[in-house]
DNA sequence: GAGTAAGTTTACCGGTGAGTAAGTTACTCG
DNA sequence: CGAGTAACTTACTCACCGGTAAACTTACTC
């Protein structure tokens, strides 16, 4: 199954072929619909296996004790921890090309947002126990989660560049970059377009950047 | 060529077939082929002129009159609206499988390296304006980007369960969440964990964190 | 040491899809 | 009108891949 999952990240799911699975795995193919049905369920399995660890490695590092904020940095660098050193894993849960059948995509949403799920939950305590005058609903927190794993996503591929950097180093940067601002905001700062040009068409709403 | 890029969007590269390209066309497989010189030629195709209509709508945003932050806002309200209501081009230019052979393979990344140069370039621009103390180098400015980047593709998902917002909200949020936390950074603010436990792997450096 | 159950493989089937050869239509020009 | 040709299609080949039937190996029982 290890090598199942390297393969499927390595090719993408439709690129990726039984038999080649089977043979860097040191088996032969009637062997792997033996005890997974069919390639999707080989699929679903490293879907679900890996989703386990990533959020068992999430609640695992965020209950530990310590304030909401530390929990949630705690979490995300076990998040980020996870995503920087089980790249195949992370390609499987959240980078396999669309239109994989209908049954296969709702489970991988599912997947994703069961990982989302963790992150928003955090952020939220995070966010609320920060206080201030901002009261942030779930489509805030929703929006922070989104966005904190999109970056989490995306700065995998700029630790390429950077193969100094630590997912520690990387982690306190993402905090660093918006979590000094969440605190702005949640003491009623807001940003708006300098000038105030072509204002008309953003006030209005709860969100966090109209929190004030 | 704009049904090869739905198709591409939907399926993924390898799960995509000629034969259902050139049908939604109207056309029929033969005369892709000569066109395009095969699957490949039709891809890459369809990736270049996806690539050069992002960066064109980048650029045409970013030049406008303005400061340099403004700049940024405008660029990212560009990309961000880019994204959101031209899914499809998105998807083939950053939500591709890994593994499309080698040739395929440097060009998207090549693709995706023009993208973060615009957005990393207006990054850098709109932080050296934002003065301070910070001096911001490249691997900064490129970490920025990257997370940006992340964070808008990640927002399209967020978009499709909250449709009242509109990409310029949304652009909003994110300048918000990310853009007022920059100016505390480039003051000398710091985000560290909170209590200070585990601090001995993190300090040193001269990255945004460290930006002090 | 025959019988048997579990585990594994070889050798195949059927379908699909990239790529192509040959034919057809329709239009131009002498 | 008919040769030439540009534009396009039908109908095919060939390779690959998901899935399976049947045979084979091993180990253990009586």
């Amino acid at each position: 199954m290890d090598c199942a999952i390297r393969v499927f990240a390595q090719r993408g799911y439709s690129a990726a072929s039984v038999d080649e699975i089977a043979e860097l795995a040191g088996v032969s193919k009637p062997l792997v619909y033996l005890y997974l049905e069919s390639k999707e369920g080989l699929f679903l399995a490293c879907l679900h296996r890996e989703e386990g660890r990533l959020v068992a490695a999430f609640q695992n590092a965020a209950t530990e004790v310590g304030t909401s904020e530390l929990r949630l940095w705690a979490g995300l660098r076990a998040f980020f921890g996870f995503v920087s050193d089980h790249k195949d894993s992370w390609a499987v849960l959240h980078r396999q090309a669309p239109g994989l059948g209908d049954a296969m995509a709702a489970e991988i949403t599912r997947a994703r947002r069961a990982v989302l799920t963790e992150v928003r939950t955090l952020v939220r305590e995070g966010i609320e126990l920060g206080g201030g005058s901002g009261h942030l609903g779930d489509a805030d927190a929703d929006f922070v989660a989104h966005a904190l794993v999109g970056a989490a996503d995306s700065l995998t591929d700029w630790m390429e560049r950077y193969p100094e950097e630590s997912p520690d180093r990387v982690t306190l940067r993402l905090m660093g970059m918006v979590w000094v601002g969440m605190r702005q905001i949640l003491g009623g700062e807001v940003w708006t377009p300098p000038g105030g040009l072509e204002g008309g068409a953003f006030e209005g709403g709860t969100g966090v950047a109209g929190a004030a």
